[in-house]
DNA sequence: GTCTATAGCAGGATAGAC
DNA sequence: GTCTATCCTGCTATAGAC
């Protein structure tokens, strides 16, 4: 339930945002997204098209919060590793896991085009985004020449969403800090490079 | 369907793992899981006690897939790094995902303690097999003294799993192989080291 | 061991009144 | 715009015959 300064449109999206990030499309019901949104049957089928339109609305916005969230932890260094480590040790709701990277694993999103595109195309930017910064700390030096842009990005990337699974599993996010640590020990500029 | 060397009930066990593989937890029903299975309703029953019954049986023989596997890549190289790099290149059915890091995103695998037990438990025996392993070249003088055994093993494992959801996500082996290159060459050891 | 029958409930959506 | 009624199918399981 949400107050009621949001319309039912809204509401209808928001709780469709949570339940897709707690279960997943497949596991998440219109039944459940009209009990928490509060929002009749009739509401729900006025607004949407149905279960798969407003999941892609819903997603959209997730996709859309994600990149705002990261462009903001690129503002917060100087050097590439600044930047890096500040999108890799921002706060994270780590045991929920990524509401993006999350619906890779749900096969109906997979086989839809239109629900993977949003989450396909929100990763691949965040993947070249961080790519330009490597690169950037490639051309200061920062880093020996033998890295490659985009496979630390990918690197970057995968650590975080792998981060989740090891966090989820064990129940505590301690080894999604540890893997971020060990990556970003990995990629500190050597001892005597200044 | 699966042909008629193996009794029912490792039918229904293999069925069931394939489609937890597939669709998850949530997304796996038992009537999907007799007709995959050929076997019938009464059968099923009579096998197993239910849903999370025969999910934890198909869960542990998955898990114990799984340790084998990456045990049988432990083996294929001398220094530390060649096996780490042995489990990292090994062959993979990348776009089909991890079977077992899969199910983390469960909400029903994480809410039953008795299911996740069985992953839980197998990638911690993987963080701790791989932080041996990195001990063993750390003494070997192979790695950086900075490096931290725990944190590279959490690394290493959350790239794996975290490749899955890049690949995923982009229809395309690719993300994935980039992350694990882009990971190996920070841990390669550097070139003035012999 | 396997089969069919049955049950109660939820999923996903449509229809039409208000 | 929202509500209630209704629909058909599938989920998860139990019962009891064979």
């Amino acid at each position: 339930m949400y107050s009621t300064v949001m319309s039912t449109s809204e509401r209808l999206i928001e709780a469709t945002r949570e339940l897709l990030w707690e279960r997943g499309y497949v596991g998440t019901s219109p039944k459940a997204i009209q009990q928490q949104a509060g929002a009749g049957q009739g509401s729900m089928y006025h607004h949407f098209a149905g279960k798969p339109d407003l999941a892609l609305a819903a997603i959209r916005r997730t996709t859309e919060e994600m990149r705002a969230a990261a462009e903001a932890t690129f503002a917060d260094g100087r050097t590439a590793h600044e930047r890096i480590s500040a999108y890799l040790l921002r706060e994270r709701d780590v045991l929920r896991g990524c509401p993006v990277g999350r619906l890779t694993m749900d096969p109906e999103i997979i086989a839809s085009a239109e629900l993977r595109a949003p989450v396909d195309e929100t990763l691949d930017w965040l993947r070249h985004r961080l790519a330009g910064i490597v690169q950037e700390g490639l051309d200061q030096g920062e880093f020996a020449p033998s890295v490659v842009p985009d496979e630390i990005a990918a690197a970057v990337v995968a650590t975080v969403q792998g981060g989740y699974v090891l966090a989820r599993a064990s129940g505590s996010p301690d080894a999604f800090d540890a893997g971020v640590r060990g990556l970003l020990s990995l990629l500190a500029p050597p001892p005597n490079s200044h």
